[in-house]
DNA sequence: ATAGTTAGCGTATTTTTTACGTTAACTTTG
DNA sequence: CAAAGTTAACGTAAAAAATACGCTAACTAT
């Protein structure tokens, strides 16, 4: 085992791309970042939320530490999914001028440690998070990122994507109450296929962490559904038997 | 976006779990480690091979020169799958004693990129490894070992067994012909259950990716078996289509 | 020649997936 | 206040996939 004798190491970052559903849409919480660019002009674009490790700071707790900060919500789906170290990849200048600038350090690499989160999108917690300049973000209508934060959120959305079909996460992104159609339209929404109601509505049943509450909807003009619940024991205890959906 | 104002970032180390499938058994390739450890006497210890990264160089690729220098193979498959960052994970004393040794250098905290790579193990790769100090473990004997690396290997078969269900990455594990035989044996001691070899058979063989060799096994006591070869093309353009097995 | 062994094909049954029809329960509208 | 519009919720038939086995073929060792 070698050592680079050198006196520098690469600073190391967690980025977190954070989905919310909102009005039948994929969203994810990004930064807005306005900053002088390198031609003196003001630029305005976005990023991913993120932040340097403290020395002694494990790499989950800086993940979640960033998403309290941003949105005040603790206890939150959060999960690894890639690292990106590519030297190049902090290669636009105005990122780099913005990294020393807002740093006060001469950054030379960052390897990141990437997480995706799943958050239910709240008034209180959409409130809070605007606040800290921050935005929810159709993931249809992503603009251009700073460093290369397009590539992680692909990335991430792919991992959400392939979780998904075998874990039951979609209820992370739902309130602690939901109509059936409600979870449908998700995971049509990030599968991006439409998928088949009564067949949906079976597949899902079956499984027994879906637990029908009494209440039903109210005010809506059409056959009111019943409010349904995750609830994670159930899940938990049948697991082995319920592996993943095959959509 | 703080950053820590100290002089001393993590170092960056990279970890791979070299899997190998040979005399029916599932093994990894782990370093011989010997040293003196804090009380004087001499410590026999394996680790998992791994480096530090130098300053600028990608995951990746230290991930494939860790991985030439100790078998001499190049274009091998190495997929990244967690990173360990955990501040008390180099907490040993004999593994800090071992560390700053070997370095040089007062490493104080390591977070490490974790690779998992599938060999083929023959006869040269496998002299190459020894001559590196290397040993080929069965991965029901690995004994204890170096840092967290217990926890990173038990990660990555996880992965390992996760991934061969949804990917044909079991020949990569094999010589460029095999027999089915061999196929399955490799399924079932990766995945940990018996397979019934008629079944095994059929799903295997409906993907079309399996092209039946003219060549027959000889000299065995027992009706000969034809070879087979994985072909990339033909799965990557059914890719679609052979999604996954349910075994 | 016979016994022992694994290869390789096949069939019947059960389970899962897919495709699609129909009635129920609510609000809005004319 | 009846009719229209809308989504909920249940069900059935057909196709596909997974599972559980039985049997013959082809080789070597004795």
């Amino acid at each position: 085992m070698n050592v680079p004798g050198r006196e520098i190491n690469p600073h190391i970052s967690v980025d977190c791309v954070i989905f919310g559903f909102s009005t039948n849409q994929l969203k994810v919480l990004l930064i807005k970042r306005a900053h002088t660019g390198p031609s003196g002009k003001r630029i305005k674009d976005h990023k991913l939320p993120g932040d340097f490790i403290t020395i002694n700071e494990d790499l989950d707790l800086a993940a979640s530490r960033t998403l309290e900060e941003l949105t005040g919500l603790k206890d939150i789906y959060l999960q690894q999914f890639a690292f990106f170290g590519r030297p190049g990849r902090i290669s636009n200048r105005v990122d780099i001028d913005w990294l020393n600038a807002t740093t006060g350090h001469e950054i030379q690499r960052v390897v990141t440690a990437a997480y995706y989160s799943l958050i239910n999108i709240t008034e209180t917690n959409s409130d809070f998070a605007i606040k800290n300049n921050a935005a929810w973000i159709d993931i249809q209508q992503v603009p251009d990122l700073a460093f290369d934060h397009d590539t992680i959120i692909a990335n991430g959305l792919k991992h959400l994507q392939k979780t998904l079909r075998n874990e039951p996460i979609g209820f992370e992104l739902l309130p602690e109450k939901f109509i059936i159609r409600e979870l449908q339209s998700l995971y049509e929404v990030i599968l991006g296929c439409a998928l088949d109601n009564r067949n949906f509505r079976k597949k899902i049943l079956k499984s027994k962490y879906m637990v029908q509450l009494e209440e039903k909807q109210s005010g809506v003009a059409h056959k009111p559904a019943y409010y349904y619940r995750f609830d994670r024991n159930i899940y938990e205890k049948h697991k082995k038997e319920s592996l993943g959906f095959n959509f």
